[in-house]
DNA sequence: ATTTAGCACTCAAAACAAGAGAGTGCTAAC
DNA sequence: GTTAGCACTCTCTTGTTTTGAGTGCTAAAT
């Protein structure tokens, strides 16, 4: 319904934006190449965009600005075939040593996103939901103490270290850490409380006396909140946009960042492939006058983990969107090669 | 030198801008309780005060502010027996279920100290250098892939997965970490790289042929820099501060927050005790005009980390002080505790 | 029937002006 | 030594003017 010509100022406007972050007016923009139009011609295609709700004003005789709805129209229509990012080798780098140092790769994503984008961006570690237990080992550090390892399927490793129920031996120690491997090998995390509950109790108490207390740790060892992790990157670059010119606005979204769990669940929520969120299509105040890219990345096929950019609606959608298509791209190679032989 | 009247007048001028940050003129001094003295007579003080450089004028015509020798004579003379803050028993609450989580203790410490401050903590973790090696496990997830498991005696635990060299045997495999196991334990950290350099790389060319290759990982499991971590606690409350009401002045302090190294030197170099510094007595150009309190806390007699607030330098300085005392006591005692029966 | 030139009009932002208010320094009286 | 009084200074607020970019509309040109 959008004439070819509305159509190419709507996009010019929007790019100028972009890059320029003032409102553009009819003048300026009959002087660019591909407009070949006078400044009135163009007022009156401004007037018509204006009034199908893609642009907007400041204030009345102000230029004119992208509204939300014209974001939205360009990512969905005016964005152009991504140009491959052929792929930065960011993550390829860190692993080609044949280490594989989970933690490491998704930080060093989230900065190199952030980096070359200069908004800032977040990745949801995945859920470690489906990983089962591979070995369980106790090893005491003094009389008194001793620390718990678990580690899964996946090579992941989770500790813990506690202070040793009194009067406990190590052939008990032992005897305990035999029953625990002997009933959770191959459990998968998130059966743990209840497997430990149902199964792993009666048989403690049966085969070993008047350590009841000790369930304790087992029980905190295990119900740990498998919590998915947030690594952050370059939460300081969006404050180099003129967006964020106002302590206001800084405030509001610094202590956005630090409430963790809302961020999670605005990540979490996602499906596969990429989706962006334009100013108020988010959910959250904080962030109604921003806008969210989130891409998802596989791990195994089945678990997921997401990452995120946040930065102004006024973003380099283009750019963005073929960098964080590479880059989801690249974790999901990286993890599948690492997952894939994993029972 | 200073006269008691001097004293007074100091003291209630540097109390009245640490709350209200407005500069205070001689008539509204007058009508403090403490202060039965006419505008005038307060004025000449001030103006003896400002000569000998406790004070100063934001103008020419301006109430006083105290200046940073003002604050540093303040923090160093006029401010009283610290109340005791009794142990908020934070650290307590979290060990005494006998499950001790390094982690969790250093970040909930960062966060209560911002939380009751308003400003930013800063927590070094402790060093490792002592910390000798309890145990090393290398346990496989697949035939191409494994994790490595080292544990300290103060039980801590480092983990890496890597990929296995090709045709390397289970055999092999245990050999290997049985020699591990014998030369590294009881090695400390700092030692490692050393150590496996000169004693173990000969014995695995001896005892193993052609896994020169894999030595690689070992190294790297092991080189793994021990870094001392940071722990933040509250980066957006110091936001609050009316200080940052300035949009430059909160981007130079985020973009010295991400400098995480540089931050570790600032923290680092602390001698046992509280030290407090003041504006310019900090080395650090961003953090010129606030003042970083720093207090260390000890684990085992020797190795120590560092806790420390940053805030503007009109800072509570009473307060902070005394919570930053029991904060690293309370640190320290449940260090001490952990730590004292471990070899 | 488009496109364009011309012109009156609008509004934000910058520049300027005037007052008010808080505070000082100094002098002279207490 | 202390205080009252007063002239003076400087910031901050408020209001006014000017400027300039940009619009909408009408009428002419293509």
């Amino acid at each position: 319904m959008l004439t070819d010509r509305q159509l190419i100022i709507l996009q010019v406007i929007i790019d100028d934006f972009i890059d320029s972050a003032k409102p553009i007016g009819s003048r300026a923009l009959s002087k660019k190449d591909n407009l070949p139009y006078s400044a009135a011609t163009i007022r009156n295609e401004m007037a018509d965009l204006e009034e199908l709700g893609f642009l907007e004003k400041t204030h009345t005789s102000s230029g004119r600005v992208p509204s939300e709805k014209g974001y939205r129209y360009y990512v969905d229509h005016l964005i152009g075939p991504e140009r491959n990012h052929h792929g930065l080798g960011i993550i390829e780098s860190l692993t080609n040593n044949g280490i594989f140092e989970f933690e490491q790769i998704v930080q060093t994503a989230a900065e190199a996103l952030s980096q070359l984008t200069n908004y800032t961006s977040i990745i949801l570690g995945p859920e470690m939901f489906e990983a089962t237990v591979k070995q369980i080992q106790v090893l005491a550090l003094s009389n008194q103490s001793a620390v718990a390892i678990l580690v899964t399927n996946t090579g992941h490793v989770e500790h813990r270290s506690f202070t040793l129920p009194k009067g406990i031996s190590s052939s008990d120690l032992e005897k305990l850490v035999n029953i625990l491997n002997d009933r959770l090998h191959g459990v998968p995390l998130f059966k743990l409380p209840e497997v430990i509950q149902n199964e792993v109790t009666s048989l403690m108490v049966k085969y070993m006396n008047g350590l009841d207390s000790s369930l304790n740790w087992i029980r905190a060892l295990f119900t740990h909140e498998h919590a998915v992790k947030l690594y952050f990157g370059g939460k300081a670059n969006i404050l180099m946009q003129p967006e964020f010119n106002d302590v206001d606005r800084i405030r509001s979204f610094y202590s956005l960042m630090e409430r963790e769990d809302e961020i999670v669940d605005l990540l979490k929520n996602t499906n596969q492939g990429i989706k962006v969120s334009i100013g108020h299509e988010n959910e959250v105040d904080e962030i109604k006058d921003l806008s969210l890219i989130t891409a998802s990345y596989h791990i195994g096929g089945g678990q997921l983990g997401t990452i995120a950019l946040i930065g102004p609606t006024r973003m380099e959608y283009k750019k963005v969107l073929s960098l964080m298509q590479s880059i989801s791209k690249e974790m999901t190679g990286a993890m599948d090669k690492w997952y894939r032989d994993k029972s």
